[in-house]
DNA sequence: CGTTTTTATCTTGACGTCAAGATAAAATGT
DNA sequence: ACATTTTATCTTGACGTCAAGATAAAAACG
């Protein structure tokens, strides 16, 4: 097998292995991204479904998909926009703030984990590689 | 960006490639892989749905599904096994045979094309990294 | 103003996937 | 031989995704 294949192979492992992590709480990537977006954004932890569009990079069907779940779960809802009707507001809920505040951290010592094979330097020399192999593609 | 951000990009980044290019012949990559696995198989360019099963890693649903499609294209055939009336095999049909022949050779330059911009000594380093990388998740 | 264009979001239909269960035939055990 | 278990494949229902089109409101224009 040659790069391109351990490449799918590691990308596939480390998205099972972070689908797991979330998938305690309830979520999927799909979801753990919306939540993440929105915990990033900062107070008032609210954004259009276009400012979400945008920040994840998926059809706008996916994305109004994801928010429907979401606001089943409760972990997000819909508000008006007093200054837009056509826009609303996609804001986290208190439940939804708790949790995705708890997944982060547990996201990001999953990430250290999976990463724990390759020291600094291994990690470094990785990227490199990578940022090479990414530009040419451009 | 980190090391597991910029492995889903490139990642996703050859997918995208060398869906593309298969997309040229009708094809996506899940109907690709069952055709180059019969391939690959040598004569008679027949194996069981089980056979392929294995070979792709994919649930059963799934291999029943792209099979179906593959048998709508005229690109396979499902043929009955006298030996046993519970399986069948998967051929090859002459126009997936002559098919998936061109198809592989592009398949085959479009993997060049995507790491050109990684010499050998490149492509080797970044080899040994990727099975630091796997080998601690198993 | 009223009409057109643009923007924002949602709906629909198709695809590929999986897990779990259904079906049917072969192999095994008594 | 018959009943049970195993094997091989397919079906079903749910998910997440996308592209294309529908809907509705705001903005721009004459």
């Amino acid at each position: 097998m040659g790069v391109i294949g351990r490449i799918a192979r590691l990308n596939a492992a480390y998205g099972q292995a972070m689908h797991d992590n979330v998938a305690r709480y309830g979520l999927n990537m799909a979801k753990f991204d919306v939540l993440a977006t929105l915990r990033r954004s900062g107070e008032p932890y609210a954004l259009s479904p276009g400012d979400l569009l945008k920040a994840t990079m998926v059809a706008s069907g996916t994305m109004t998909n994801r928010i429907d779940r979401l606001v089943q779960d409760g972990l997000v809802a819909r508000i008006p926009n007093p200054q837009d009707n056509r826009s609303v507001l996609i804001g986290l809920t208190e439940k939804g703030r708790a949790l995705i505040d708890e997944v982060v951290g547990e996201h990001v010592t999953t990430q250290a984990r999976l990463l724990q094979g390759l020291d600094e330097k291994d990690q470094e020399a990785l990227t490199s590689l990578l940022i090479k192999a990414i530009s040419v593609l451009d």
